[in-house]
DNA sequence: CCGTTGACTCTTT
DNA sequence: AAAAGAGCCAACG
């Protein structure tokens, strides 16, 4: 049996570049409603290289409070520039129609 | 086993 | 529209 975070890892892995996916649907798609552990899985992952955490981004279009105002950390104009090689970022939020879905 | 915590989300004010 | 409160699940001590 996988752990919830394993199995988050792995529908992660799954959206293409370019495309951005929220912590609810990617509970959703691990039939779980746990989007609080799935941050909190990204926070813990040990799988960082294989995972894309910056592709992982709130509801509402925001990205994650890991990237949004973190004073002293110049990280955020990094996520954005990731985000900008295919999802178009308005200010600092990305549109609906760059969400991914595994309902297909 | 229970309480706290967290990269969240939804509803109401 | 912005802010606050309640609800949600999993991991840790």
């Amino acid at each position: 049996m996988k752990t919830f975070n394993e199995k988050i890892y792995e529908k992660l892995k799954l959206v293409p570049r370019g495309k951005v996916i929220s912590y609810k649907e990617l509970a959703k798609s691990v039939d779980s409603k746990a989007y609080r552990a799935v941050g909190t899985a990204m926070m813990n992952n040990k799988n960082a290289p294989i995972i894309p955490c910056h592709r992982v981004i709130k509801s509402n279009g925001e990205i994650g409070g890991f990237c949004g105002e973190v004073k002293g950390k110049k990280i955020l104009e990094k996520i954005k520039l990731l985000e900008s090689e295919g999802v178009e970022v308005v200010n600092g939020k990305i549109d609906r129609k760059y969400f991914y879905s595994f309902s297909s």
